[in-house]
DNA sequence: TCAAAAGTGTTTGCAATACACCCATGC
DNA sequence: GCATGGGTGTATTGCAAACACTTTTGA
């Protein structure tokens, strides 16, 4: 395909930038690119890029994590759309920005044409963002927390089948705070959403966890009828 | 200014559309425009355009409204960027929806340069609206709709001083369903955020209501405090 | 005195919270 | 047998929802 083909003529004063979210190790932690080019050579900073003419912003954000991380069939939702003047140092760009989730185990990293390196970065430990990846960071979390709280998302960071402990950890670290045990498996199991199956842990010094599934169908069944949760 | 001036640049793939709300005679209603051009000559549309390169995404919305309507310092919020490849008929542009709220008795109504005339339309009448400002305007009700819930707006629809009824019918237009009298009035007055003033309703003829003014400070105290209400 | 809206409390049920011990497993 | 996390139930509290009559005012 050439260049010169309108579905590859890029947009240059919009791009997109992309917060992802995984979870590993008990932990919530954010994909970072190690940019190639200046601004910001060598800095860690979120992913993007510019959209094309010929796709759609939710479009551009799918391709610009297949080329960064092979991810695919994620969850994605637009966050907000950034547009201080010198948010980029060359030239005026507006940036959209998104949210995505991603189970790590799932996916190898690969770094794309605009970068040297990929990592994982636990979302506790400081990062030094460049541009406005702070704020634009910030308010991606945000966002996930309002979420996880009213959406049965989060599943998409953990295996398919999972231990009501796995998904209680992954909470507590979106919301950075603890939850009571009891309290929790008491309303995530009465929202019907999870599949109880005959697997349990394995290779464990203590007694084996149940596993669970989510179940979309039941869950897709709720939301119809109007229910409304709140964890 | 010359038109050549940096400042005065528009970005022409990049456009804000603004769904602005007003509430009058007990009635929830939004601010169209008659567009003076094609594509979309003579239907009513919400008020847009396109930014410059000088101003944040904001300050558009903030500029299109007054050229629009007069309407100053009124409350703001971005909703969505919608971009799908052909949203608008003459070429690519992607635009950023935003949510405005206006008390139209503050302000008279006057049509900006591209249109040939503005009207308060009510909500829940239909309103054939041109390219995808269908789509904008559902995405914006829906957020107003959950911000009323969550956030003490919905006093810019309404004059400095007003009663509780005033109010209450101001949230039940918005949601579009029916609250409780004795129960809306303990819920509201329990959030502090209000203060009850020695006046009273004039000229009607019946029972005069007492009005009230919406106290910022306390709310803004409320706020830091980590507070969080749910109507 | 009538019409029209303002104003006001109590009861009930449900859902969130707090809280502690026994169970199974591998080493 | 011990260390480690898995798994379970009840009592209490607070909040949301349902619900009807009296008051004030102007016409």
């Amino acid at each position: 395909m050439e260049l010169t083909n309108v579905s590859k003529q890029i947009i240059k004063n919009l791009s997109v930038d992309c917060v992802v979210f995984g979870f590993e190790n008990f932990e919530l932690e954010v994909l970072l690119i190690k940019r190639k080019l200046n601004p910001g050579k060598d800095s860690w900073a979120l992913p993007g890029g510019f959209i094309l003419k010929s796709e759609t912003l939710d479009d551009a954000a799918v391709r610009l994590l297949e080329e960064t991380s092979n991810v695919k069939n994620i969850y994605l939702e637009q966050v907000h759309t950034f547009s201080k003047t010198d948010r980029f140092p060359l030239r005026r760009v507006i940036s959209v920005a998104y949210l995505a989730l991603v189970n790590p185990e799932k996916h190898s990293l690969k770094p794309g044409i605009d970068a040297t390196d990929v990592k994982w970065q636990k979302v506790k430990d400081p990062i030094d963002f460049p541009f406005d990846h702070q704020e634009i960071f910030d308010r991606a979390l945000n966002q996930l927390r309002k979420r996880v709280r009213t959406k049965p998302i989060g599943f998409e960071l953990l295996p398919e089948k999972f231990s009501l402990t796995q998904l209680q950890n992954l909470y507590e670290s979106i919301l950075g705070e603890e939850v009571d045990k009891r309290n929790y498996r008491k309303r995530i199991l009465s929202l019907k959403m999870l599949v109880p199956l005959n697997e349990y842990q394995k290779g464990v010094s203590h007694r084996a966890a149940r596993l669970y599934k989510f179940d979309s169908k039941a869950f897709k069944k709720l939301k119809d009828e109007g229910f409304n949760f709140q964890l």
